[in-house]
DNA sequence: TGTACATCAGTGAACGCGCGTTCACTGATGTAC
DNA sequence: TGTACATCAGTGAACGCGCGTTCACTGATGTAC
């Protein structure tokens, strides 16, 4: 009767859940929010807009973004956070048989694929783009942000453990490849948000580039050329 | 006439300045500031403890512990800065031939040797220990401490591509080196800092222990024993 | 189709808190003669 | 050795600011009959 339905949940993939005229407001109050933090962030920086500008900017009151964002920090990290579990399920999804490193960077070329269409449910692909780059040069946002990579490192740490069958606490090799992955992938995000060219297909080309890279860069010296 | 002295600047292997009794005043303050804000960081927390109770305690006014740090977060650091330049200067020693990542190594084992008797003319070394795994723990800090871990790695990622006669924009090996001995090293900071031997010792033996694993874990698909 | 009641998103105003700043001032240390 | 002045560490009190919380309330959506 009321399952004319048009902006279906997010999600990272669940049971898609019910309709609801009450449920739908929400969803684009929500929406709206961070619409507009995303939006006022990325204009003035993070530290110059305060939680009264972007309920102001939503037209709604400070109170009310308070109800949807525990802090103005996951507001900042919403997008982000959806983005992490796509990851995290495209390595849970890699065949057993194939090289824990190589798990990590088949998933990451993998879910950049389906990210980009779960952001847009959200914001436009390419505001998360130019906000991702106010994170790197933001220093609290940059602080939160390896403090959240460190914490999702530690949950793909034991997924590889669990493939491999092996006790995370027991053996370091899962918790250094990921640390190794991660450490790689931030220093091309870093280098990517210092650059020119803002989009998604410049921050996957530095990405494979510089893995490609741990190998020579870590055996012995290196060739003077 | 005036020259003798006993608590001759810290410093970081600088010119060594001057003493009178202004300036060793001035020493004492800040040191004292810096061991009282450390003893109540590790024995109440970070977040519990305000400006105002470590100018208390170190009986001094708010304002005045305003004149030696920038902020709160500076005196949480005021330490790790220390340490940190001695590790700078190790690696601008190590032997041009080596290959880049022993010598980030070396320069680990090496500098940790003067580096605890650089930090006990500022504050007990057992009580900057216990207070690193206060940085561990406090989600504010940990933050920071990452960012600057970040900023650590760029001036380091410098000093090898100098060592090695490169430009570090053109050729990603140096910033991946470093990226990757540094993400091994804040591993096995958060083991340590988890675990129950605080000494220095037990986090050195860590560091080594899983710097010889980064081989093995990029390896191939990994042994299932 | 209509009425009565329940739920709950959103309001608005006020507040607590701690960081970091500003101001005009005091008194000890240092220096010149 | 003493006097006059300069410097500058430290004071104390008040303030601005923004985050996040609390409170009693309103009105739209949802539901039961």
């Amino acid at each position: 009767m009321k399952m004319a339905d048009t902006a279906v949940t997010a999600g990272n993939g669940q049971p898609v859940p019910r309709p609801g005229l009450r449920e739908r407001k929400k969803q684009r109050t929500r929406d709206t929010l961070l619409r507009s933090a995303l939006e006022l962030f990325t204009e003035q920086g993070y530290e110059a807009t305060t939680v009264d500008d972007i309920a102001d900017a939503a037209e709604v009151s400070q109170r009310t973004f308070f109800r949807y964002f525990a802090s103005k920090e996951e507001a900042a990290f919403f997008v982000s956070r959806l983005a992490e579990s796509h990851f995290v399920d495209a390595v849970r999804r890699r065949p057993p048989g194939e090289a824990p490193l190589d798990a990590l960077r088949q998933s990451l070329v993998e879910s950049w694929d389906t990210i980009g269409e779960a952001i847009e449910q959200l914001v436009p692909l390419e505001l998360h783009m130019r906000f991702y780059r106010v994170i790197e040069s933001t220093p609290a946002l940059l602080a939160a942000h390896l403090r959240r990579a460190t914490e999702l490192e530690e949950r793909i740490a034991r997924v590889i453990a669990d493939r491999e069958h092996l006790d995370v606490d027991a053996d370091p090799r899962p918790r250094v490849v990921v640390a190794v992955f991660g450490a790689v992938i931030r220093v091309t995000e870093r280098i990517w948000s210092a650059g020119d060219d803002v989009s998604l297909a410049a921050l996957r080309q530095l990405n494979t580039a510089y893995l490609d890279q741990v190998e020579p860069a870590l055996t012995g010296s290196w060739r003077t050329d």
